[in-house]
DNA sequence: GCTTGACCCTCACGTAGCGGCAGGCGGGAG
DNA sequence: CTCCCGCCTGCCGCTACGTGAGGGTCAAGC
């Protein structure tokens, strides 16, 4: 079978002019002409478009594709193998990414402004691993986040307003009665701390009593998120997260 | 405080051409020149420089990334939630690949000639979610592959002679048993299905009755690893996953 | 046989995000 | 005063094509 340039290009997706640029710099030549000119592929010719496509994809220039598939010595197994890693890597980076992503788009929900140098530590020296367990820890359930993010999406101004107002409401509330000294295994503490619970359920996803306790927990090992409890009032931090944990317990 | 270009670039740890060409498109111009007309970056502009570089990274093209930064009235919460779905695309994407490559690494080990069809496969129109499915099912112990993997990276071309004439005795033998009557829940066959599970330990990665099975299943349920022992003796492949699966219920 | 429209051809310049030079000035140390 | 390092402004080069311009070709319909 023999195709034309047009049909080639359908066939794989790309446009005409991605298949005169390889038959300019020889990546892949057609196996014939028409007397007219025309450029003639046949199924050979398709096979390696095939090859080369699969290679670019894994982001290797296009030089190297071309000493890649025209070298016979050449491994085919070594070759997976190196791509293997090179997605590996690739992988993890983006992962990476989308971690530094999710932490921000957590953080300002609760209005926590990033510095540039907290928004840019996903280039620094961050132990990859650490960061896996971290970001594990703290997005494990993935669900809830896509859900999060669903509901989010449709919010408007007014939305984000009442949230606000409500969030300030209650944080005026707790703050009260943390001045009060009332305990933070109160009824009272846990009420609140109940009520944070469903602020969440309603706003953000819908939040288990575990997955609300694993929540207070990041409130104090983040200093991020530490710092801005402890900027409503000091100790408001440690004493909400004791409040969850007592109200988790008792309604277990 | 100032800072010289050089300085800048080696803060940020990127090349001076590159704050050059930041300046020249607007992205980044210094607050300040000296009377000599050398560039002064303060801490500001060291900042905007980081919260460039931190969407670069993201994969922001420059032009984008300076109307983010210079509109006020930009929500940059859309900005991540549009990246966040970008990068979870493109991590789709590598997965498929990785999933493909694992495919193809599995299949060389059997010495099937993948077509560049199937190769190619992993950009037609397979449907992710079933794609997915099928490659949890399939690989989902990565443990196993990791360890294969770095097994079969020592192997010299020795290794694989001897492992070739192992596996063909082997299979010379379960052939000459089927081809006898005895049935696939003989004794004689679980031995040999129980010397098939210690080839892949021996060789590969530490296979376990279950993921034995699994495999099994595998052999019946893709083509192309049916079309292997098909081709081996019509019939084997069903005879082969039966032996297996007896095998590991009696050792069990 | 002729037109029409879809297809093909070859230049050839434009694009992003810089890399890397040339040719020339500035600035602090010895 | 010299030396060398750092800075400056062009400006051309690179990859992997996109996007025409200007013109030939092919199959179908009239």
């Amino acid at each position: 079978m023999a195709y034309t340039v047009g049909q080639v290009a359908k066939l794989a997706g790309v446009t005409i002019r991605t298949l005169h640029h390889y038959d300019e710099i020889g990546l892949l030549s057609p196996s014939g002409r028409t007397s007219a000119g025309y450029r003639r592929y046949d199924d050979a010719d398709l096979q390696r478009l095939q090859l080369v496509l699969y290679y670019r994809e894994l982001g290797f220039p296009l030089e190297e594709i071309t000493a890649i598939i025209d070298d016979p010595a050449a491994d085919p197994a070594a070759h997976l193998r190196r791509q293997h890693e090179l997605l590996t890597v690739r992988m993890k980076r983006l992962q990476e990414m989308v971690t530094a992503i999710e932490f921000a788009m957590e953080a300002s929900k609760l209005n926590i402004q990033l510095t540039p140098q907290e928004r840019f530590e996903v280039f620094g020296d961050v132990d990859p691993e650490e960061h896996q367990a971290e970001a594990e820890q703290r997005w494990g359930d993935t669900d809830a986040y896509r859900e999060s993010n669903r509901r989010v999406a449709r919010y408007t101004k007014d939305d984000w307003l009442r949230h606000r107002a409500e969030n300030e409401d209650w944080g005026r509330r707790i703050v009260a009665l943390m001045a009060s000294g009332a305990p933070a295994d109160s009824p009272e503490a846990m009420d609140l701390a109940e009520e944070h619970r469903q602020i969440i359920s309603r706003w953000f996803y819908e939040c288990s009593y575990e997955g609300h306790t694993g929540l207070a927990d990041m409130y104090l090992a983040d200093e991020r998120f530490t710092a801005y409890y402890e900027n409503i009032a000091p100790g408001l931090a440690a004493y909400l997260n004791e409040a969850i944990h007592a109200n988790a317990i008792s309604r277990a």
